[in-house]
DNA sequence: ATTATCTATAGATCTATAGATAATGC
DNA sequence: ATTATCTATAGATCTATAGATAATGC
């Protein structure tokens, strides 16, 4: 038997996806926070969202800001760990290595793939102006990392001499991809397309369906 | 003498830009939201910057929101204006028509560079959950028409066959500009390279020096 | 009479803390 | 003893309105 009164845990099934209370809030919290804003979700809100009261919250995370901290790392993390290891491979050209185009397609989808299908787009969060604050230091210093590997792997390449930087072009047509889905009009190819595009501005357009299968077989290699 | 009593009207300097007091709040309020927040930034703090009571700025504006309002048509009317006039030129191939690659061009620089040289970054305001509301139904009518041209003018242009839409790209490509900047990484050739840009994924990176000059004829023309 | 400002305030929040209560695990 | 919840609340806001005051323009 379930009973109601102060200081028993919680005994009801959850109705948010996450094993514990601690997984809930996030959830909550990023459904409110992409949807309605972060400033204007009042943690009641969320505690509400969650079936708890709002001063339960604080058991679990110092402050507001911080759960919006875990989210967005938990937006940049798995595809910075996957630009890392991509990174690291040997960049040559014989049979055993992956050459920079190849491995830029590799990076750019899989990061694609993954803002286009989280759960929530927490992506339109990451230029409110209150995340500039050091508090949020470590996802930016994650989410630059992430561009920087971009610039790494796409530096020399630009289908024009001294034209646009392929690699920071390729990231910021991924990270399109946020607005897109905030737009309403993301479908299933966005990302492919996405990489492409960073592709084709790389110069190597014309071996994008050799490129493509090599990505692929990268993502599926490493992941 | 200036008094500084109830009532009386500023006589003061006034220390923003902007002709009338809806002008110098309509500043303020520019510089809050995007460096604080929209929901962040409170009535009085606008009022503060202005220099005025909090109560007096509901006497230009009804709502906080309304504000906000006045701020998002202004980043879109401008580009919107012009890639109305673009759309509206001969779209042939004679000597005193246009192609549609030279007029993605000059809309995408124009646009651009708008957006790199506003006072204030407002577009980092674009994707604000609160801004889906009815309420913005005009900015966002306006900025969903300024899309459509986009694709309008690059219709049937792609750098592969079946491969990604030259003109919503570059609808892209020169919004990420407002991120870029947000990132303090934009630069004076920013918006030029995001032109480009879009003009390679529309498959015409060959006659990129051509269009360059074409574009920016067109852009002398009509403004 | 109209415009632009002011003072004062209603009424509704909001975040975070203090301290009580009870279940769990040693 | 630790963990997770609760009630209650301090203290600080916040937006928008009401109504007074004075300058300006007819």
């Amino acid at each position: 038997m379930t009973s109601a009164g102060p200081g028993r845990p919680r005994h009801q099934q959850p109705s948010r996806p996450g094993a514990t209370a601690r997984d809930e809030i996030l959830d909550a919290a990023a459904e409110l926070f992409t949807t309605q804003g972060f400033a204007s979700t009042s943690t009641r809100s969320i505690a509400d969202a969650v079936g708890i009261r709002q001063s339960s919250l604080y058991h679990h995370f110092k402050t507001k800001d911080e759960i919006l901290e875990d989210l967005l790392e938990g937006t940049v993390s798995g595809g910075l760990k996957f630009a890392r290891a991509v990174a690291a491979l040997p960049g040559g050209t014989s049979e055993t290595d992956s050459p920079a185009g190849t491995r830029l397609h590799a990076v750019a989808l899989y990061d694609g793939t993954q803002l286009c299908n989280a759960r929530w787009n927490l992506g339109v969060l990451y230029h409110l102006p209150e995340v500039r604050s050091t508090r949020f230091a470590r996802f930016l210093a994650d989410r630059q990392e992430l561009r920087r590997l971009y610039g790494e792997l796409g530096a020399g390449l630009s289908a024009v001499p001294g034209g646009p930087d392929g690699g920071d072009f390729t990231f910021r047509l991924v990270e399109s991809l946020i607005y897109l889905r905030a737009d309403g009009v993301a479908t299933d190819d966005s990302a492919a397309q996405a990489a492409d595009a960073g592709l084709i501005l790389c110069g190597l357009g014309q071996e994008l369906p050799a490129i493509r299968a090599a990505g692929r077989a990268l993502i599926d290699r490493l992941t």
